[in-house]
DNA sequence: TGCTATCCATGCGATATTGAATATCCACTA
DNA sequence: TAGTGGATATTCAATATCGCATGGATAGCA
């Protein structure tokens, strides 16, 4: 074992940088702290690129080099977790893991009654279930099946459109008794208005839909949990899915003829994975789930 | 060590998957074939799975649970790749290694002067250029730079649109002199077509915008390289770049105005790495390079 | 200043892993 | 039917790797 079989230092090394010392990547990974240690300086000098480490009395700080090579080592990861998950059960039983991944808002008030009903159907099965409002985990692995709202375009991906979920502008009826609507759009700057805080691409894109901009928010998130939160609270106005809105109660819609945007539902799986029956049948659920959710 | 350090035997699963015998694989690994056969023994010991192997005299051939898990470790295997190709030269130097995809045609046709180009301004960089028109590689780092024919979606990803390739029918000049050319679409059916064979989504797309569909093609073929081939050797009449054309010389326009529709053309990487110099170079130069082509 | 907690490095015996040699099996062929 | 080539398994001594114990160093704090 000359050449090169780094695999296991790399996972050595994503220990000690996630974790920023040996002892305690060396507790993580179940091997002691000299052993831990021993690997990485094998590293460093199989890589031959100088140090990823400056050693300190406070543990191991990350050079430039480690921090540029972290995100593979990352995919990496990502990759061999999904390799167990692969075979937690055979690929055509219903049991065994299945990883999601959805945005925050469909993650919890949506997916749970889904997914609880999908769990009384094959109690086998264990789900994990990943939020993040990002979507960059299908191909590298780190998710089996994802709720999205945007169109995945690529090509490896198994990807079925279940329609599109209005998003309006919602207050609750405590703020609307002790402050009323809006009647207009030019209302809104008597109101108190919930949004985005930092500029994304796609609020960007929302913002073109709805002429509002950032400057015009009484509170600013990127929370979508928390703008929700916000909202259900009686803070102000702020936008939520039309279904979701009914579901909760207590939302009264503003200017709903006039103000809101289609955000489209696909599910996306890796091509891969179709093969395997119970993703297949997550897959499905999820499927007729998120259409029943549109459809309510 | 006895908790789960799997990656190095991973390592080992994929080279006696993709070379189907122990004894190739531990060549290639330059390990002996004793020492592979016993980590596949202990991979499968340790994932508890059963075999993924089954043991032949010809060779070892994988079960349904190894072709299961194949994909994922290849997407591993291709992370370890980007670490090397990352650490190939300091982040902050103009040399070192930098992979790119294209489409067969952009690989063979542009991007050969544009890289030409770049390597003389630039001595110490090294280009791996992988060709294929599959666009799935950019998250799972397969490769580091991407020139596309569709916009990408993911988040993750760094892309500039440079602008639009035409794409119109030809036909050789060769072709022209011997057999006319068609003068309304009607005509297509007097003459020989140029096209696709299996049905892709990219395929239908097209199809659909200039309402030609397999059944009218007289050669069929998925290598885009043989279709050009084929269309410069005066086949018949065939899709082109219109840019291309023009720089192929002796193709003659059939129908411009009328049949033709637009690819646009994209740049992307993943954003981890507009941190890396060379990888920015790389990016900017194919830019510059790909809308000098457009404007040609 | 001295105590404690936390960290990394080193020496050493125990253990696990490796490779060379070899046995064995089987398909194929002259 | 015997021989050949290519394959996997086994044995065993050499060696690489590991964990334990320990040393040394620094920051925080009373």
């Amino acid at each position: 074992m000359d050449s090169s079989d780094l695999w296991t230092l790399y996972r050595s090394f994503l220990a000690v940088v996630q974790h920023g010392s040996l002892s305690r990547g060396a507790k993580d990974l179940g091997i002691s702290q000299p052993t831990l240690g021993r690997h990485i300086a094998a590293l460093e000098d199989r890589l031959g690129s100088g140090a990823l480490f400056t050693r300190s009395v406070r543990g191991l700080t990350p050079t430039e080099a480690a921090l540029a090579i972290r995100p593979h080592v990352e995919t990496m990861n990502a990759a061999a977790a999904a390799i167990r998950r692969t075979l937690s059960a055979p690929s055509d039983a219903l049991e065994g893991t299945v990883r999601i991944s959805a945005s925050d808002i469909v993650g919890t008030h949506v997916l749970p009654a889904i997914l609880a009903d999908l769990r009384n159907r094959h109690p086998g099965l264990v789900i994990e279930l990943s939020l993040s409002n990002d979507t960059e985990d299908l191909i590298g692995r780190a998710v089996d099946i994802a709720v999205r709202m945007v169109r995945p375009t690529q090509k490896a991906l198994l990807a079925r459109r279940i329609g599109a979920a209005r998003l309006g502008v919602y207050a609750h009826k405590s703020y609307a008794d002790r402050h009323g609507l809006p009647a207009t759009r030019r209302d809104f700057a008597q109101h108190a208005l919930i949004g985005f805080d930092r500029e994304t691409p796609y609020m960007r894109m929302m913002a073109a839909a709805v002429k509002l901009d950032r400057s015009m928010f009484t509170l600013r998130t990127d929370s979508d949990l928390a703008a929700l939160g916000a909202l259900t609270a009686g803070f102000g106005l702020g936008f939520c899915q039309v279904p979701l809105a009914r579901r909760l109660g207590n939302l009264v819609p503003v200017l709903a003829g006039e103000i809101g945007f289609d955000l489209p539902i696909w599910i996306a799986m890796h091509e891969d994975l179709k093969t395997v029956r119970r993703m297949r049948t997550v897959f499905d659920h999820l499927a007729s789930g998120m259409k029943a959710y549109l459809g309510a």
